[in-house]
RNA sequence: GCACACGUGGCCUAGUCUGGAUAUGGCAGCAGCCUCCUAAGCUGCAGGUCGGGGGUUCGAAUCCCUCCGUGUGCGCCA
C-alpha cells in the first residue's frame, strides 16, 4: 500500500471540485515541489488559458473554494501555484503502521500478470570481466530486482557468444600453445589464466599466416557443424564463463538462464531466420551475400545494407540475435535488453528485421556508455584494463582497513564478513548511481567512495537504527505514532512514504538511479534524526519512536535489497 | 564526413521525457560538534556563464536551430 496515495488523492478531488466551481473542468498535475516549499502542489499557470485569467490570480481564487479537507492541515496561494501541506499526525500514523504490518513486501507492487525476459551482461566469453562492461551486469540486476519489486515475473538471461573468431581462436590457443610459453597469471581464478593464451593466440595469428589459416580453418568447420571442434569451443568457452559468473556473484549478480549462441545454428532456427529474410520485398544480393535493404528506415550510412549471410551462406551475429529474439518472445511479454551503446546499429538492424518477419514486438533496449580508464578504452588484449576482480578485491580491501580501525572488539571472521559486504556494496551503488548513459571514467578515488553518496552511508544507517532495536529489546509496537510530529520525525516519515512509488517509477520507467537517490535521502534523514531525537531515552515517546526506527530499518532494508546490497545488522 | 548519445560549481551528480517557484545531493576545501542510542555521522561557510550562440514562450537547465567538445557506430566481426 502507498501511504501518499490518500494524500494525493484528497487534493486531486479537492482542487478538481474548486477549479469547477471557477468554471475549468480540466485535467490538472499534482506535483511535488523540488524546492520543499510544500508537500504537493498544483501549478495553476495552465488553467490561465481556460479561464483567462492570470494564474495568480486563479490560485487565490481556488483556494478559496477549496472544501474542507481530513489528510491536509494547510492549503495556500503562493505565485500562482496551489499548496498544501500534508497532516503530519496523519502521515505518521499511517506510514508506520504500514510498514510494520507490511515488513519485507512495502514498497512492492500488486502482481502483475507479465512475464518479462531481462536479457543482460551476455559478454563474450574471452576473457574475464572488467570494469568498462561491469555497467552491464548491475544494470540489468537491478532492474530486474526492481522490476520484480514492482511485481513483474522477471528471468534473466544471458546469450553466450560461442560462434565467432575470437572464441575459435582461443580454443586454438588453448590447444597448440605450451603453457610454458605464456606468461603466468598472479590470479588463480579460471578466467584469468585463459588471458596469456588469448594474447598470445591473438599475436601468433598476427605474426604468422599459417596460424591465421589454421583458426580460420577451425571456424569453417565449426561454421558446418563439425561436433568436434563445436565441443572444444563450448569447452573454452565454459571454462571462460565459469570465472565470469563468479565475478558476478560476488557481487551478489545472479543470472536464471544460459543460451548458448550455437545452438540456434543447430536447431536449424538461424537458417530459417535466413529463408524467411530472403523472402523480404527488400532483400537483395551482393556477390552471394544477402542483405536488407533498411533505406529510409531511420538508418543512416552503410548500416542500411543489412547483411544477414556470407558469400558462403552461413548466418552472422545479427541473424543469429533474431532468431534469438523469436525465442524470446514465445517465452515472454516483455522483452528487454541492457546493451553497451556500440550495439545501437546491430538492434536497429534487428527491430526492423523482425519487423519485416511480420513481427509485431521489438526488444526495449537500455544502452549503457563505456567505462573508460583515464588512459583511454579498455582492452584485455592490449592489457589495459581493470577487471571487476581487481575492483571487488580493492573495496573489500579498503573496507576492511575501515572496520579494522572501529570494530576491533569484532573476531576476524565477523570484520572479514563486514567488509565483503561493505566492498563489494560499494561497487554496486557506484555504478547504478549515474544514469546510464552517462559516460563515465573510471577513476579508484570515487569507486571506492565509502562516505556522503555511497552503500556505506546507507549501511550504516540500517545498522544503526539495527543497534537502537537490539538495545530496546521488546517495546509495544502499537504505540500510536501520530505523537511523532517534531522536525526530525516528520521529515524521515516523508521519506519512508515515498518508497512504493520510488519503486513504481523506478521500475516501470526503468529509471534505477532513483533507487541510491532515495535510499541516500533515507539514510540522510534517519541520521538527522538520530542525531537530535533520543530514542531509547525519549520517555513517553520511546515506543511511538522506537516503530519509527524499526519502520526506517525497513525500509532501508527493502531499498537495499532492490539494489542488490546486504543490510549489516552492525558494522 | 554522416548518424546516435552525453556536456550542470575544482571533481561526480539530480532535475531534461512531461517548460513553471530561490537548480538536487555528494566528493574535495574551510570552520565547528563525541561525559548521551556506532563520528562510515551531524551543523555551518565558501563555490554556478546549467558547453557557446540564436530562436519559440508570459516563463527555458528542460522544446527547436546552429556551432564547439567528448563518447559510440558506420565490417560479408561478435
Amino acid at each position: 500500500m502507498d501511504p501518499l496515495r490518500r494524500f494525493r488523492s484528497e487534493v486531486e478531488s479537492a482542487a478538481k471540485e474548486a477549479f469547477r466551481s471557477m468554471g475549468a473542468d480540466v485535467s490538472f498535475e499534482i506535483e511535488t515541489p523540488s524546492t520543499g516549499i510544500a508537500d504537493l502542489a498544483v501549478p495553476c499557470f495552465p488553467l490561465a488559458k481556460v479561464l483567462r485569467k492570470a494564474p495568480v490570480a486563479i490560485a487565490e481564487e481556488a483556494v478559496s473554494k477549496l472544501p474542507p479537507m481530513a489528510t491536509i492541515s494547510k492549503a495556500w496561494a503562493e505565485r500562482g501555484y496551489l499548496n498544501f501541506n500534508m497532516d503530519t499526525a496523519a502521515l505518521a500514523a499511517s506510514t508506520v503502521r504500514t510498514v510494520l504490518e507490511e515488513g519485507p513486501r512495502y514498497g512492492q507492487g500488486e502482481e502483475r500478470p507479465e512475464k518479462v525476459l531481462l536479457e543482460h551482461t551476455s559478454v563474450n566469453p574471452t576473457g574475464p570481466i572488467h570494469v568498462g562492461r561491469a555497467r552491464n551486469p548491475i544494470i540489468g540486476d537491478t532492474l530486474a530486482r526492481c522490476m520484480r519489486a514492482c511485481g513483474y515475473d522477471v528471468t534473466t538471461e544471458y546469450l553466450v557468444n560461442d560462434v565467432g573468431k575470437q572464441v575459435v581462436l582461443l580454443a586454438w590457443g588453448l590447444e597448440n600453445i605450451d603453457p610454458s610459453e605464456v606468461d603466468m597469471v598472479d590470479r588463480d581464478k579460471a578466467d584469468h589464466r585463459l588471458v596469456p593464451f588469448y594474447r598470445k593466440a591473438n599475436q601468433m595469428m598476427e605474426e604468422d599466416s599459417e596460424v591465421a589459416e589454421q583458426v580460420a580453418d577451425m571456424l569453417v568447420r565449426f561454421e558446418a557443424g563439425d561436433e568436434e571442434v563445436i565441443e572444444k569451443v563450448r569447452k573454452t568457452a565454459s571454462i571462460m564463463l565459469d570465472g565470469i559468473v563468479q565475478s558476478l556473484n560476488a557481487i551478489n549478480v545472479n543470472i536464471d538462464r544460459f543460451t548458448w549462441e550455437s545452438d540456434f545454428i543447430k536447431d536449424g532456427s538461424a537458417r530459417k531466420v535466413v529463408d524467411e529474410l530472403s523472402k523480404c520485398a527488400v532483400c537483395r544480393e551482393d556477390k552471394g551475400a544477402k542483405y536488407l535493404d533498411l533505406e529510409g528506415c531511420g538508418i543512416h550510412g552503410r548500416g542500411t545494407k543489412f547483411f544477414f549471410t556470407r558469400a558462403d551462406g552461413t548466418t552472422l551475429y545479427t541473424t543469429r540475435d533474431i532468431a534469438y529474439h523469436l525465442d524470446k518472445f514465445c517465452r515472454s511479454d516483455r522483452t528487454i535488453n541492457i546493451l553497451g551503446e556500440d550495439q545501437k546499429l546491430g538492434q536497429a538492424q534487428l527491430a526492423n528485421a523482425l519487423r519485416f518477419l511480420g513481427e509485431e514486438r521489438a526488444p526495449e533496449c537500455i544502452f549503457y556508455s563505456f567505462v573508460s580508464l583515464p588512459q583511454g578504452r579498455m582492452s584485455t588484449r592490449k592489457g589495459v584494463v581493470v577487471y571487476l576482480d581487481d575492483l571487488i578485491e580493492e573495496a573489500e580491501e579498503r573496507a576492511m582497513e575501515e572496520v579494522r580501525k572501529r570494530r576491533d572488539d569484532l573476531s576476524e571472521e565477523r570484520m572479514e564478513e563486514i567488509a565483503r559486504n561493505i566492498g563489494r556494496g560499494a561497487v554496486r551503488y557506484n555504478i547504478v548511481r549515474v544514469q546510464p548513459e552517462k559516460q563515465l571514467t573510471f577513476k579508484w578515488e570515487e569507486a571506492l567512495n565509502f562516505e556522503g553518496n555511497s552503500a556505506p552511508f546507507v549501511q550504516y544507517a540500517h545498522a544503526r537504527a539495527c543497534s537502537i532495536l537490539r538495545k530496546a529489546g521488546d517495546y509495544d509496537r502499537s504505540a500510536d505514532p501520530s505523537v511523532l510530529t517534531n522536525e526530525y520525525e516528520a521529515k524521515l516519515i516523508k521519506e519512508l512514504a515515498k518508497l512504493p512509488s520510488v519503486i513504481e517509477e523506478a521500475g516501470e520507467r526503468a529509471r534505477i538511479h532513483l533507487l541510491p537517490a532515495y535510499c541516500h535521502d533515507v539514510a540522510s534523514a534517519f541520521n538527522q534524526f538520530y542525531t537530535y531525537v533520543p530514542v531509547l531515552k525519549g520517555e513517553e515517546l520511546r515506543d511511538a519512536r522506537l516503530a519509527l526506527v524499526e519502520a526506517t530499518r525497513i525500509v532501508l532494508a527493502n531499498a537495499l535489497q532492490i539494489l542488490g546490497l546486504s543490510a549489516p545488522e552492525e558494522m
